[in-house]
DNA sequence: ACCCTATTGATTTTT
DNA sequence: TCAATAGGGT
């Protein structure tokens, strides 16, 4: 594609915007910097850090104060850190790693604050339990409120003192479980009849207990209660091991900081600068931080600089502060930019039409023309055999190869692994015990690209796969699989013996791979270095083909009961499945997370493809998304050409919410952009010309 | 026929 | 976690 002569006037006036910025961070005055899709918004961030670095930095350096980059996640940490170049005044990272920075270090007040959490938590719970009125919450503790006063002590008694009875059969199906209690619980008439909701009043008195205990363990200064921990690996916080996560930490953030005006001055002292990229999805908590910080700034000596860089009309998440952003940090200076830097001129037309703002953007180069838009709609049946239709007809005629790549997005995980090739392992582990249980967790540990973030067994089979295919690989250096240190110290022989061992392993299933690897750990000498290597790889108390089943087992079915023959058959079954499915499926899912795509042909889900952009794109779509979002994206078609004409405000939220990904998603586009839609579309027919002009039938 | 309870199977994403 | 559905009991 030939994106020929920049416009020169446009560049004029792009950098122009750009001098504004600079302006205004000598001005310490705050601003919002808002620029569309493609519309170079990360330069612009790198180049302001840049511009701080080279007018201030020498002042800055003198004072020992640094400048804040935030990001929203850690991919992004490393993109502009790769893109700045090394610098000691810059302090880039996510808004949880430097809060925790600087708060993690004032011990008491945490604690402080903690406790009136806890506090807080308590008189939540106990009004749930015994008086809130809403009727869900009333339905499911009325069991509980309907005891006498005497009664309710009696049976909180009674289960507090049987927490090892409860817990043990937590799992088991309603009858059985209400066969464990219906004896000890004569006293408490109907207060079981409904196991879920007997869960959840016991549920609620026991984490009343623990908070309680918590508060008296921080009043008798215990060790174990003198820190408050952040862990950022799991979403919830356990308040009573004085442990938070996420959400916990930016709350508590704000609560010290808006108390303490001597921390606001060594922060402000410290940081003079703050940039914040992808603002739309920033949390509101953290802009209200920022927003005290400013506020206190004003008339002293140590200014401060606040800015946000971003585009409410890329806000797809639900937590993020999207267009609310000014009502929370008034009187921030507005800067947009209005040109486009990634797309061709038929991409923008229609991407425009799409976010309908005051941001309409216009392209920064002369010739733009040359990319394609089209909309097609199918009828329901045999989604599946349309799809694959459909990207097979753009496969031929868009010449698409290894180096000319086909982007499909569809809208769920479970989609993009069947298309992908992998349907099974997707299947398999989300039927597994632990995953059913935790079912929000399989597509970060099955599917990140983030090694780090995959589960224990998908991590375990991971390495598997890895081994395999280096091996496999003949260029692979010896080194890739070992470290030098082991290989300096093998003798010739040993050498030989090792690499005959490690060409012997093969297998057509996963089964059948791990089986030979331990056939040959078997037969291998004592002193063999494969037996090493074979080590390394699993953590097992011995290393035969059982104890790897089992520890699976033990992995995917925790808690599984001896006696439960059902059960037993079940993860039996399940786990066979899961390790007689072929390698070449497991290879597939193995290129899928290391994005080693060689057909040409990459699935994605929307969300996903935040940030990237593509030459080929194919977008599918259905009027559904999920539970909660039935008729998603017909309704928005619907209403696309008249949005205000949507009455109701949560209806206007939904609007905005599906044209914000709908827009994220047509913008990955550089040069042609194809939709698929798989639903009848003829009742909001209107809404599809609004944007595309026509549309055809697939 | 109705009410209540148990079971089942799901959207996306980050820290 | 939670809505939808299946199924049991009266």
């Amino acid at each position: 594609m030939s994106l020929s002569i920049e416009v020169e006037e446009y560049v004029e006036t792009e950098s122009a915007i750009q001098n504004e910025i600079f302006k205004s961070i000598n001005n310490f005055e705050d601003l919002v910097y808002t620029a569309g899709a493609g519309a170079g918004k990360t330069f612009a961030l790198i180049e302001s850090l840049k511009y701080i670095v080279d007018k201030h930095g020498e002042r800055l350096s003198n004072h020992n104060q640094s400048v804040i980059c935030i990001t929203y996640t850690n991919a992004a940490t490393n993109e502009i850190k790769s893109r700045l170049g090394n610098s000691e005044l810059v302090k880039v990272s996510t808004i949880h790693d430097r809060l925790w920075g600087i708060i993690s270090i004032h011990h008491k007040e945490l604690v402080l604050v903690h406790k009136s959490n806890l506090d807080c938590e308590i008189h939540d719970l106990n009004n749930n339990l015994l008086t809130n009125h809403e009727e869900k919450i009333a339905n499911q503790f009325s069991a509980y409120r309907k005891l006498p006063d005497d009664s309710k002590a009696k049976f909180c008694e009674f289960i507090l003192n049987n927490k090892d009875l409860y817990y043990r059969n937590y799992d088991k199906p309603a009858a059985e479980f209400k066969a464990v209690f219906t004896n000890d619980l004569d006293a408490f008439p109907k207060i079981i009849n409904n196991v879920t909701n007997f869960k959840k009043i016991v549920n609620v008195i026991y984490k009343i207990e623990n908070y309680k205990h918590c508060i008296e363990q921080i009043n008798n200064n215990d060790k174990k209660y003198l820190k408050v921990r952040y862990d950022s690996r799991y979403n919830n916080d356990i308040l009573h091991r004085m442990l938070i996560s996420h959400d916990t930490l930016l709350k508590y953030s704000l609560e010290i900081v808006k108390k303490h005006d001597l921390l606001k001055q060594i922060i402000i002292d410290q940081f003079p600068y703050i940039l914040i990229d992808e603002y739309q999805d920033t949390n509101p908590i953290v802009i209200e931080l920022m927003a005290c910080l400013a506020n206190y700034s004003k008339g002293k000596e140590h200014k401060l600089f606040i800015s946000y860089f971003g585009d409410t009309a890329q806000s797809i998440y639900d937590d993020g502060v999207g267009n609310k952003l000014q009502g929370i940090h008034k009187n921030l200076k507005v800067i947009n930019k209005p040109f486009n830097r990634r797309s061709n001129v038929e991409i923008i037309d229609v991407i425009n039409k799409i976010r309908n703002d005051d941001i309409s953007q216009l392209s920064i180069y002369e010739d733009s023309g040359g990319g394609s838009v089209k909309f097609y709609s199918s009828e329901t049946e045999n989604k599946r055999e349309k799809i694959d239709a459909f990207i097979h007809k753009y496969y031929e005629q868009w010449d698409i190869s290894e180096n000319n790549k086909l982007h499909c997005l569809v809208l769920t995980n479970k989609l993009v692994a069947e298309l992908s090739g992998f349907q099974d392992v997707y299947a398999c582990f989300s039927s597994t015990s632990y995953y059913k249980k935790y079912y929000d967790r399989i597509n970060t540990e099955l599917l990140s690209n983030e090694l780090s973030k995959l589960g224990e067994i998908p991590s375990l089979i991971y390495k598997i796969l890895d081994l395999e295919v280096a091996i496999k690989e003949p260029s692979t250096a010896l080194t890739t699989v070992f470290n030098e240190e082991i290989l300096s110290n093998l003798t010739w022989r040993a050498l030989q013996r090792l690499i005959k061992h490690l060409k012997s392993f093969s297998g057509a299933t996963l089964r059948e791979y791990v089986n030979s690897i331990f056939e040959i750990y078997a037969k291998s000498e004592k002193g063999d270095f494969v037996k090493g290597l074979v080590r390394t790889l699993f953590d097992l108390n011995s290393y035969t083909f059982n104890d790897f089943y089992i520890y699976m087992l033990d992995r995917l079915y925790p808690n599984l009961d001896s006696d439960d023959n059902e059960k037993i058959e079940e993860a039996n079954k399940i786990l066979c499945d899961l390790i007689d499915i072929d390698l070449s499926q497991y290879a597939l899912w193995y290129r899928f997370i290391n994005n080693l795509d060689d057909t040409g042909v990459v699935y994605h889900t929307y969300h996903g493809t935040k940030g990237l952009e593509f030459d080929n794109v194919v977008i599918v779509m259905e009027n559904d998304f999920g539970r909660m979002n039935k008729n998603m994206f017909s309704t928005y078609f619907k209403n696309v050409a008249h949005p205000d004409k949507v009455l109701k405000e949560n209806e206007l939220l939904k609007h905005e919410n599906t044209k914000n990904l709908f827009y994220v998603s047509c913008s990955r586009s550089i040069k042609n952009l194809r939709i698929l839609y798989l639903d009848d579309t003829s009742s909001f027919q209107d809404g599809i010309n609004h944007i595309f002009g026509e549309s055809h039938a697939f």
